[in-house]
DNA sequence: TTGCAAATGAACGAACCAGTACATTCTCCG
DNA sequence: CGGAGAATGTACTGGTTCGTTCATTTGCAA
C-alpha cells in the first residue's frame, strides 16, 4: 500500500489528475490495478490519499526547526532559506499543489486534516516577528499571514514556474550558482521587508 | 476561428491539456469538431494556438506603459501594481501558464515567437532600475532578471495558488480589501528591496 | 481442522474520446 | 455558367481507460 502511494505520487505529480493513468500506476507496482481499487476505491480516492500523504510528510519535516535560539533576523533568514530548500527538494509536492490549484482546490477542500496544516507555519512566523518588533529590529504593523504569503510565493514560484520562466535564458538549465544567487536574493528581500 | 480559440482558451485554462475535451469545445462553439481539426490539425495544435494567442494578447497590453515620465521609484511602483492587476484580471492566462509548467514547458518550447516575450519586460525594469541607481535612490549591483522574477513570483502566486493558500482562512473568498492590502504589501516589498 | 474475512488474479465491459471517411455545399474567380 | 478549392455536416472507428465481475487464495482465529 505504501508502494502504491509512492508510485501514484510520482504519476499524479508528473501528469496531473486527468493525465495520470491507473494502469500505469499499477504496472509500476508489484500489485495490480485490482488492488488499487480494493484499497482506494477510485482514481479520485487514490488522488486524495496521495495529497494527504504528501502534505503530512511536508509538515512533519517543517516542524523540526529551532528558531527560538536565534536572533529574530537570523531566525527569519533561516526560515526563508529552509523554505526555499524544502521546496526545491520536494518538487513532486510542488507539482501536486499546482495541480490541486488547477482543480480549484476541489479535493483539498474534502480533506479536513490538511486544512490545518498552515497554522504552525504561520505561528512560527508570528513568534519570530513579534520578537523582532519587541527588540526594535522589525517594524510594527505587519501581518504574519502576509509575510508567509510572500515567502511562499517567492520560493514556490522558483520551482513551479521554472519551465516557462527559464525560457528567458535560452534553455539553460538552472546552474547551482544561479540557484544560490536566487536564494540569497529572496532572503534579502524578505528581511528588508520587515526591517525598520 | 476566433470563436474556437476563445472557447478553447477557457476549456484548456479550466481543465488543462489532458482534462480538456475537444467535443466540449466544439459543443460550445457554433462550428463543429470537424472544423477544429480542419483548422488546427490536432488537440495539441489547438493547444499551442491557444498558448500563442494568449501570450500575444498579454504582451500587447504590457507594452503600453509610460514609465519614462515617472521617477524611478514611482515607475517601479506603477510597474508592480500594473503587473499585479494584470495577473488578477487575466486568470485564464495564469492557468494556461500553470498548465504549461505541469507539462514542463514542452509546448512552449515549440513556439519561437513566445520565447522572446519576456525580453521587453526585462528591458523596462533594467531602464527604470538604472535610472534609479544613477539618481542614487536605488542600490547598485542588482540583476534586472532577478527583480523581474520576484515581481512575477509575488503577483503570479497570488492568483495561481489562491485555492490552496486560501484554505488557511476557512474558505473566505478574497475580499476586495484584502486584495488591495496584498497588492500594497507586494509593492512595498519590491521597492524596499531595491532602495538604498 | 474448519470457517470466515481479507486479499488477490485474470479477464472483461462499457463508456469515452481523439481523430477520420465520405459526401456535400459554399465561394469566388475566369 | 463552370469549375476548383475552401469549408462544413454526419456518422463512424479504433484505441484507450476507468472500473467491475467472478473465481480463487491466503491468513488467522476458534
Amino acid at each position: 500500500m505504501a508502494e502504491i502511494l509512492a508510485v501514484a505520487t510520482t504519476e499524479f505529480a508528473n501528469k496531473g489528475l486527468a493525465g495520470a493513468r491507473i494502469d500505469e500506476i499499477a504496472a509500476a507496482t508489484r500489485t495490480s490495478k485490482r488492488m488499487i481499487y480494493y484499497y482506494f476505491g477510485s482514481k479520485e480516492g487514490l488522488y486524495i490519499a496521495v495529497l494527504e500523504d504528501s502534505y503530512r510528510r511536508m509538515r512533519s519535516i517543517e516542524a523540526e526547526q529551532h528558531l527560538q535560539d536565534l536572533s529574530p533576523e537570523a531566525a527569519l533568514r533561516r526560515l526563508v532559506e529552509f523554505t526555499f530548500d524544502h521546496h526545491a527538494n520536494n518538487q513532486d509536492y510542488i507539482r501536486l499543489v499546482m495541480n490541486e490549484n488547477i482543480e480549484r482546490g476541489a479535493y483539498l477542500a474534502q480533506s479536513k486534516t490538511i486544512q490545518e496544516l498552515n497554522v504552525p507555519a504561520i505561528q512560527a512566523i508570528r513568534h519570530l516577528y513579534e520578537r523582532g518588533v519587541a527588540q526594535g529590529v522589525f517594524r510594527a504593523g505587519l501581518d504574519p499571514v502576509d509575510i508567509h504569503a510572500s515567502i511562499s510565493a517567492l520560493t514556490f514560484f522558483n520551482v513551479s514556474n521554472q519551465h516557462t520562466f527559464g525560457l528567458i535564458f535560452k534553455n539553460k538549465p538552472q546552474s547551482p550558482k544561479a540557484i544560490l544567487a536566487r536564494r540569497d536574493s529572496i532572503v534579502e528581500m524578505v528581511v528588508r521587508f520587515v526591517q525598520k
